[in-house]
DNA sequence: CTGAAAGCGCTTACAG
DNA sequence: CTGAAAGCGCTTACAG
């Protein structure tokens, strides 16, 4: 059995209301008890229960991740920004895995309602209107990453607008088959990059071609994988005729296009999407998201509003930029952003 | 003020023993009485807290993963493991972030007396036996990854084995100055790689020589990063007379050195460590290490002891295998494992 | 600066 | 099957 605050109580010859002070740093304990109470707890090896701090105080210094695929590259990144924050706070972290089979909704307010956080990161959760309507009610502190809704603070970034990018890029240096190397189509940013596709052929007065559109056949992580990103890009590159250039809805699937082209002996210029660490050992062009200032950030953001529920909610977007690799080059040429 | 269970008794007009014992799913409850105390729960959003049935019960369900690196690769998919088992059990799971500026074990202290989990996985931690051995007093359950303490229960791989393997592959098909492109040297991994790698030299006769094992010079995150596989890589294609071969502590470094041979035009077989995902796409022969099996693996024996404390303990070593691909082969032929 | 006491929201023998 | 009551280990006004 550990010891409780009354065993050190006791052997200090204090109160335990002395030895909770101590512990919580309050101003008005004397030294000289002050010195007691820790030498004595650090004799029966003592430090106070989180849970029972938790229960009587009614907050817990817990700060926590809700997201659904939690080994993905995104994020990995992401969550180094949080815990770059984080180290500098005095929180501990702790990470609900949404899991896919079963109604998102009904999760995200299960964890609500269990009040395990202070404050809560939801990371790529993606919800309707109404949804996100009912989760305000729980008047929490949550900030939104990947996603936004003008109820919660939000950190996201504009992927129509960096989807437009990259394949305005590849338009205006001449191409004129683009293909869209995709994936699930219900997921929230491929429907968002998708849309940006579209608007720069229209910029460029080309025509909409579904079958442009290609996704792998492995659907496992919503096709954000190197396999799927494979598949696809074999698919393109027997098209009859073969698309000019491809913009790839992903790093991780650019990553298998990479090697399809090679295994294939076919090349095309691609450019990827989230600018991952390893594209740049890759040479793959990429539209950068700020993956980990993005989890700093909205960090930092939900620290302020635990300390101040009353501040005004702000939504931050980032636009992606399009970085120029070796993927994009033709003859040594760069691609023109 | 959200429900709590006193709330919940009185509109539903029974005790809030009879709550309680609804919500654990205990038997001797009367249809009726569960029925009443649902619907109302459900119109109230009422959900019991978790901190206060931690403090009644003296259990959290909760298991913490202690970790000194949380955005890399390997422990990524140490992580997929873990969750991929915690989703079949009801336990909650919280991650605390190891800071690698101050003293580890007084912080991993710190996480047992405070109490916040169950169980614990450790995973990455190196202690030394002393440390280890006084962690044994706080009698909690804890399952180490990527390390073996005979105190504990563990998973881990053979690291000199491993490096072995790479090793002698290279120099039984006939390679003789094989270079080590190793990370930081008080890395216990890295030290039994290196035994490994000097293992392999002995049995074929050849003398060690300490200007081939090769580090670059960004030791951030102890040199397992592709920047410093490329600088490394560099140094090692530069040396007169350059290597014939070359053996990675690591995938990811392995990535780093693959851009460099590229960049220089310089090309000699490599062997990567760990197996990531990307390797396959990389074309990188590699040292498999069964990442996800282990974290599955050290989830389900941790899981198994919190439930039974007195059970055996257990090591588990996986021997990693040498996975041939075309980073060794040279003109088409595969390399011997 | 310090202590007695109430209270945080649950669980769990115990008695019926 | 059910309830009254004690207890989990803390925090925090309140009074001194």
């Amino acid at each position: 059995m550990p010891a409780t605050i009354y065993d050190i109580a006791k052997k200090a010859g204090v109160s335990i209301a002395t030895v909770s002070r101590v512990f919580n740093n309050s101003a008005n304990v004397s030294d000289k008890a002050k010195k007691k109470v820790l030498a004595v707890a650090d004799e029966m090896g003592y430090h106070p229960q989180a849970f029972a701090q938790g229960l009587a105080s009614r907050k817990n210094n817990t700060v926590m991740i809700v997201v659904p695929v939690i080994s993905n590259y995104f994020f990995m990144e992401v969550l180094g920004g949080i815990q770059d924050k984080l180290s500098e706070e005095n929180y501990e972290l702790s990470i609900f895995n949404i899991s896919p089979n079963k109604d998102i909704q009904e999760q995200v307010e299960h964890v609500l309602k269990r009040r395990w956080a202070e404050g809560y990161l939801f990371i790529s959760i993606h919800l309707n209107d109404k949804d996100w309507s009912k989760l305000q009610k729980y008047n929490v502190p949550i900030t939104l990453v990947d996603e936004h809704y003008e109820g919660f603070d939000s950190v996201s970034v504009d992927n129509a607008q960096g989807a437009y990018r990259a394949a305005k890029s590849l338009f205006k240096n001449g191409y004129q088959r683009v293909a869209m190397l995709s994936a699930l189509e219900t997921s929230k940013p491929i429907q968002d990059r998708i849309l940006g596709y579209k608007k720069a052929l229209s910029e460029f007065g080309i025509a909409f071609d579904k079958n442009l559109v290609i996704t792998g056949d492995t659907m496992y992580r919503d096709g954000f994988t190197e396999r799927a990103g494979y598949e696809a890009m074999i698919k393109i590159l027997t098209m009859d005729p073969m698309p000019e250039a491809c913009f790839c809805a992903s790093d991780i699937q650019a990553v298998g296009a990479l090697k399809a082209m090679q295994d294939t002996g076919k090349q095309i210029p691609i450019i990827g999407y989230d600018d991952i660490e390893l594209a740049e050992y890759m040479g793959l062009s990429t539209i950068r998201q700020p993956m980990r200032d993005m989890g700093f950030f909205a960090t930092q953001n939900l620290i302020e509003r635990m300390n101040k529920p009353d501040k005004a909610i702000s939504q931050t977007i980032y636009t992606p930029e399009l970085i120029t690799r070796t993927s994009t080059e033709v003859n040594g040429k760069k691609i023109d952003a």
